[in-house]
DNA sequence: CGATTGACGTACG
DNA sequence: TCGTACGCCAATC
């Protein structure tokens, strides 16, 4: 992990979901059908950040939820291209996460986009910003 | 039931 | 400019 661990605000509640989308049980999975409905959107060859999804749903401060959502796109259908996510700094993060990591390289590669050592070149250039691109 | 982690991001030093 | 710390919200140990 990074570092921090500090203070953690002890308390956890009682809303223990589970299986945020393995029992879509009612209409609650609204975060993250949203994270998979915006991913799904992106155009070939364009990557986006948790952040920038994030900041569209409008939990920003939250880019951390983003990554969960996408922890279980692996069995959501229709395929989720993950791979097309990236954190702000336009490095595979979630490239480990993958069913085979390099499975993330190779989708990118074929899409046309270059990665340099888990980090994708001209990064910016391929930025997909949901909230613009998308726009509602 | 309490503490820690986690595919991130921003602020502060 | 780079490094460390904290915050979000939920899941897992």
């Amino acid at each position: 992990m990074k570092k921090k661990k500090a203070t953690k605000k002890i308390s956890s509640k009682k809303s223990v979901q589970t299986d945020p989308l393995i029992s879509k049980r009612k209409k609650g999975e609204s975060f993250f059908e949203d994270v998979y409905d915006v991913v799904r959107q992106i155009p070939k060859g364009r990557v986006t950040s948790y952040g920038a999804i994030a900041n569209f749903l409008g939990t920003k401060s939250s880019a951390r939820m983003v990554g969960w959502a996408m922890n279980g796109c692996a069995h959501v259908t229709p395929k989720v291209p993950a791979h097309r996510v990236v954190n702000r700094l336009g490095m595979l993060s979630g490239k480990a996460h993958f069913n085979p990591p390099s499975k993330m390289e190779e989708q990118l590669l074929k899409e046309g986009i270059k990665v340099k050592k888990e980090m994708i070149v001209d990064f910016e250039k391929h930025f997909w910003d949901p909230a613009k691109e998308l726009l509602l």
